[in-house]
DNA sequence: ACCTAAAATTGAAAAAATTACAAAATTTGC
DNA sequence: GCAAATTTTGTAATTTTTTCAATTTTAGGT
């Protein structure tokens, strides 16, 4: 929890349990991938599907709108005037709504410069 | 395509692979992940990230707004007054932006009455 | 029709992400 | 200090997706 609350970068399974299996050793990625489900059922994260290849969580769970870059696969914030306003939980008719995603994606700036595509 | 352009189901490679083997019997699941995959990156159709366990597929690309139920895995297009608008692209400051996806997480109206949760 | 080059498809194997689960370690309350 | 409950671990299995070389199909020219 400590390491989502100081790393704002929608870090992967991997990516918490590198972060962290210098400081704790023993660590298992078992334990990551148990502890970051937990969270996000219970609403202490968010889990975001954004990759089509895996998984990441975000320690902020307020909602709040990311971009995707399809070249190096980072997340990223969307404030303010460059974020639309998220919609709000619409009430569906039956169903139990409790979790809203918006996504952009496309290419960063930094690709975009790298790579003038 | 004929299958995506008749079925609206958001089907899985699977699904699109089972729907089709019995017409087809020569036909390779790599073909349908490769023709798929093409299709989504000529925005032929929507590759929809919002199962965290798989990708699915919509071949309507017009932008609309989904439904992801945690309990039965079906994602359903929201229409009408039970769909926000769906905000416009954003200009993101040195970014190329291309694709929205607004997704609603939660469990649909028939598990909900079937599992009483 | 027949041949050839290009393109598309196949299937088996590998890679990557995630889950299952039993054993081991740690914590908790007494 | 002990026993029960809880948490963590690590290996193996499962699932999804990708890789890639071989095969098959297609298209165009003769």
């Amino acid at each position: 929890m400590q390491y989502l609350m100081t790393h704002f970068t929608h870090p992967t399974v991997e990516d918490v349990y590198q972060g962290l299996c210098g400081e704790i050793p023993t660590l298992s990625r078992t334990t990551v991938y148990n502890t970051l489900r937990m969270f996000s059922e219970h609403k202490a994260a968010q889990m975001i599907t954004i990759d089509d290849h895996r998984v990441c969580y975000d320690g902020n769970v307020t909602p709040h709108v990311h971009f995707f870059c399809k070249h190096c696969g980072r997340v990223i914030d969307l404030f303010g005037q460059q974020a639309p306003i998220l919609p709000t939980m619409p009430d569906v008719e039956g169903c139990y709504v409790d979790e809203v995603q918006l996504y952009y994606k496309g290419v960063c700036g930094e690709c975009k410069k790298r790579n003038a595509c």
